[in-house]
DNA sequence: CGGCTACTTGACTGTGGTCAATTGGTGTGG
DNA sequence: CCACACCAATTGACCACAGTCAAGTAGCCG
């Protein structure tokens, strides 16, 4: 049996040694999904993981009417719903296709025998969700302690540094998807950030220009992320 | 040298044999702190972490204004910032003694050596940082999808099973701490708590006594935890 | 050109945070 | 034993942020 090849671009499997990487495939299944197809729910027995190979995947949590928080949109060479299989027997979130996908799932029993046996793998693991962790407390912040200002400047200067965009030179940042996504990400909903994004040019921190923001002044765009929520704005009368 | 109690009763070092938790005791120092001493803050280098012996230490996030985000509260027996030291190499956040506490200190360096040597312990530290997950992503649904009053309900259900407490026998669940300490796990404020309390028992679910909590309407106390929100509170007028 | 979806804009309102004053309980010292 | 200080908790008044509902616009594809 071959390895998939997005298995070995897999951050999470990346470097492990051929004999291992076998092992994963051959416990491994690669199927396609439309958009849109609900991969499980929060609640389901937690039996699996899965590593997409192509197309994009949100994990969310679902409140009653329907609202939802994005808690990630994971790309090809990511794995998501990895730390369900350590703690308690269900997903704690629900996964759908955003697009056509093909996932690779990986069953949850074999793949906690291999790490048995590969300690390696567990310390990377270990790394990986620890990073999760980390992601989640900025989650918890933004949600807690900043408005939708500030998570939005945030959001648009984190997404520049990871596509390593230069700032100075008016970065133009592509939202990826529909802003209606990127409103759930962020906690909120899409006629906010629109409001939200227009507040953000009227400051004069950035131009809109269809899917793409771009970035003007992002010394401003700083202040606006970080020193948020301290002007209490001049009381009326 | 002989094995403080604090590290073998840690659920992260139970089990552990004996040598391994020799070389774990080598590296720990016990200290003694007084209440509210700051132990690190969000940014400071991640070299250590701890394990309770003594007392109580909460972790938090700090906003602009002070307002702050509580993520936890250890408790003896706990350990906390261990899944700092693997990724990236500052705590995400910070902690401080809630009263006269006993910590263990255990550094990175020689922690991570041992993890390599002992795949079971990593294996234990894995299924933590997991459960940790979890609550993290129960703590943002919580912020992003349900009201104060559906946390706190949550909040009051999910105390009294964690002491099995028979909540059809009235439960008495103590609070504690003080109210500001809650409300900070909660996400809000004292005054937004304190209100919420006094609305739990207009509602008929609850009975506020000192810093105890008697469960008076179990059933009802579910409703407001879980389908909270799809009442939009009848219209004035 | 019609229909669909993404997006924007407007008007309105509820939740909950802020500030401030009051109450209550507890420990200390005269 | 009372007066005082101190802190936790409560209560009231206010208001801003952001979510909801609804209508309108823009862009896209068949």
């Amino acid at each position: 049996m071959n390895v998939p090849a997005a298995l070995r671009n897999c951050r999470l499997f990346a470097e492990l040694p051929e004999a291992d990487l076998r092992l994963v495939a051959a416990l491994a299944g690669a199927r396609r999904f439309d958009a849109g197809t609900p991969l499980f729910e929060a609640g389901d027995p937690a039996d699996r993981f899965y590593v997409v190979a192509a197309g994009r995947v949100k994990v969310f949590k679902l409140g009653e009417q329907g609202r939802e928080q994005i808690l990630h949109v994971a790309h090809p060479g990511e794995s998501f719903a990895e730390a369900a299989i350590f703690a308690g027997r269900a997903f704690p979130a629900a996964a759908e296709t955003l697009e056509e996908s093909t996932l690779i799932a990986i069953p949850a029993a074999p793949f906690l025998d291999l790490l048995r046996r590969n300690p390696e793998l567990t310390l990377r693991l270990l790394g990986g969700l620890a990073l999760w962790l980390r992601r989640l407390v900025d989650l918890v912040e933004d949600l807690s302690l900043r408005d939708v200002q500030a998570r939005l400047a945030g959001f648009l200067l984190r997404e520049a540094s990871a596509r390593s965009l230069d700032l100075r030179s008016g970065a133009r940042i592509p939202l990826g998807t529909t802003k209606a996504l990127l409103a759930r990400r962020l906690g909120t909903v899409s006629e906010t950030l629109s409001r939200t994004l227009y507040k953000l040019q009227q400051e004069g921190a950035i131009r809109v220009v269809g899917r793409d923001v771009l970035v003007v002044d992002p010394k401003r765009l700083r202040a606006l992320a970080g020193d948020r929520k301290e002007v209490p704005a001049a009381r009326g009368s």
